[in-house]
DNA sequence: TTTTGCAAGTTAACGGTGTTAACATATATA
DNA sequence: TATATATGTTAACACCGTTAACTTGCAAAA
């Protein structure tokens, strides 16, 4: 038998009712009661296991950025011995993940001053990490100069981070066409 | 005497109330009794001037949009006989307009789910419209073909955006360095 | 001028929310 | 066996969005 991710609690329970609360109402309507009734626990309970609603919704951020850093270290793999394909494939991915799971949307949405986002900076700061590191590997295998490095590591992350940006604020209609054009662009830019 | 943008009256104390709010509170603590007492008027006034919360807030969104809007204004105006600086001036000042006005960010922060965004999507489309017409101009006077100039809509509008979120998103330390990065890159891929 | 109607303010109340205090209970440890 | 801690409960508090019912002042109609 494989140990689970979760272990079965309330803990547990309580963070999977949040993520459906996420999902239906959003990081401005979640509340922390509805969660509560929805894991068939008392209005309080939450309070035995979290600081206060922001921490919830922080662990709650902490599991989807984990779901999505195994994305990331699967592409990571795969594309081992092919930068130029794993930054490109990265960047695909990275789109896809977030355009598709509308759960998932609220988490990039919270605001700078938000106190949840405040305590989540850590994890937010890992969001580029992958990509800059595949930028890195692409950049010593082809002998990019520092410049063209860091040039090209602003690009890519610009770029990737509009693009999913566009697509989940609904101004770019299709996800597969945006996604398509973000490959074109950041293959030309890599063979420039 | 020049007309004024707002007539004096609780409408306007309101609304600029709730930018007040916003700018301290955010979307997510934003408080409507807060804002009606800062207004110096009773908790129920609000309802006499907007059907609900969320119809201030979606003022609010309109007021800064057209602060926004006549900013982009200017700048087409400026540069209006050289349309590769009018593009490059267009980024710089988005990413600088959003990145300054601390109370402005949570705007562009709004949740696509919410009733707020959903009926600000008006304004919000218009986002992307300044720029789109900046590079129709560039198109049209350096004869691009129709699979270049929307390429080129796609990278502008998605590096611009993608510059904006870092920044606010305070993943990018600098905003001046991110604008010069952003210059940059632009220009280079217009004369590419 | 008087009357009438409406726009725009008020207070008071409703149900829902985050959070805490006080209490209960089971389980692990001494 | 006794006790301490972890984890649940209920009840209460203050705050919030929203509405209903009431007041009031002003502008138009009579």
């Amino acid at each position: 038998m494989e140990k689970q991710f979760f272990e079965d609690g309330v803990r547990t329970r309580l963070i999977l009712s949040g993520i459906d609360e996420l999902c239906c109402h959003g990081v401005r309507d979640f509340s922390l009661r509805r969660v509560a009734i929805s894991a068939e626990v008392s209005c309080a309970a939450p309070y035995r296991h979290f600081k206060d609603k922001d921490e919830l919704i922080l662990e709650i951020i902490r599991y989807i950025f984990s779901k999505w850093q195994l994305l990331c270290r699967e592409i990571e793999e795969i594309y081992a011995e092919n930068p130029e394909r794993l930054l490109v494939e990265l960047a695909a991915a990275n789109v896809g993940f977030w355009a598709a799971n509308g759960n998932f949307r609220s988490v990039l949405m919270l605001e700078a001053g938000d106190d949840a986002a405040e305590r989540a900076r850590d994890e937010m700061r890992l969001f580029d990490a992958p990509i800059i590191s595949a930028v890195a590997l692409l950049a010593s295998a082809r002998g990019f100069s520092k410049e063209r490095t860091s040039e090209l590591e602003f690009f890519a992350a610009s770029l990737i981070y509009g693009t999913v940006m566009l697509v989940i604020s609904g101004k770019v209609s299709g996800t597969v066409e945006a996604i398509s054009g973000l490959r074109r662009l950041l293959e030309k830019e890599i063979n420039r």
